[in-house]
DNA sequence: TAATCTATTGAGTGACTACTCAATCACAAA
DNA sequence: TTTGTGATTGAGTAGTCACTCAATAGATTA
């Protein structure tokens, strides 16, 4: 799966034979179907997995922090962390995520449980006067999207992590856009 | 051309034989590469023809208004708008930016003409004071990512277009997001 | 040891695909 | 009418790919 992961993002995963993926693996061509019912099972599976991931990493360490906003801060900067860190996962991803394949996906159960409970946790912070009282699917939209353009900015110019003013400016423009 | 941009954002370009191209356009298989080189050629071409009508758009009655605020607005509004109005295009240009193809579009010179165009407006806002003084990487980015996120928002629920206080909402969002 | 199960191999196959090309067609200039 | 030029056709080709399967290896249990 990793040597599938690291190809798919190289080559796009249309073009990356399956072949291809079980040489730079090191094993047989047929067992990737032992494990596998097709090549797309695969990128399903693949694609579960990786985002499972991603959402968890979000919620990492949130018991530790009491105030609204840090909580806000604390997903903010665990997620494009997260991102920045797995770049090729984080790639793969919103590669599927453009492509035709996503439809049966997007229902999955295991992803809906964890995208359910943040849309509580933003739905509360919204009633106790914290966020913008605007409808949930458009904060959770700028959530997601802002999120994911600082990753691709930070993973085209890696050296700005290391810039605090800049990544302070971006939690700025971030929380400005959001809070009430 | 037409025919091809369906099927793309139907199946994915990589799904799409160039006889099934052919076949939804009514012409014959040959013809095709008559016209374009290879198959790549007329994805580049497609791709390219179609952002830049993109760009365009969002320029469209510039002249018109006067106010920083309001030209802001204005290229806010044109830019989602057309996405929306556009969805197959939208959605493909997505779809091809997010695929691993980009990387010698980038630099093409109608584009980056373009674009520099509106760098350039942006930073003189930056220096009056109107805008966040913050890198203008990142304002460029959070302008071009909460756009994106909102025409897949309103794409997905349509009804959202004529609710004016959502409309007004998004763009509470936006400016927040990006004024001084 | 024998028997049973799973893991792994890799040559082989049928289906599909991008692209070619010789032939025809449409039309306009001489 | 003749000649030339580009548009169009569609059957054909060489190559690629997802997937199969019979055979082997290895592990586990009785």
């Amino acid at each position: 799966m990793a040597a599938a992961l690291e190809l798919f993002v190289e080559r796009g995963f249309h073009s990356t034979p399956t072949s291809a993926i079980s040489k730079h693996a090191g094993v047989s061509a047929g067992i990737l179907f032992h494990y596998f019912k097709t090549k797309d099972d695969l990128i399903y599976t693949l694609f579960l997995e990786t985002k499972l991931e991603f959402l968890q990493a979000m919620n990492v360490g949130m018991e530790k922090v009491r105030s609204p906003e840090g909580k806000f801060r604390l997903i903010w900067s665990n997620a494009w962390n997260y991102g920045v860190d797995n770049l090729v996962k984080f790639k793969f991803v919103q590669q599927i995520h453009h492509s035709p394949l996503i439809d049966r996906i997007k229902e999955d159960p295991s992803i809906a449980e964890l995208t359910t409970a943040m849309t509580t946790a933003i739905q509360t912070s919204i009633e106790a006067g914290i966020l913008k009282n605007v409808p949930i699917e458009l904060l959770m939209n700028n959530f997601y999207y802002l999120i994911i353009g600082l990753v691709e900015l930070i993973g085209k110019q890696p050296e700005l992590r290391r810039d605090n003013t800049f990544i302070e400016q971006a939690w700025e423009c971030f929380w400005d856009c959001h809070r009430a």
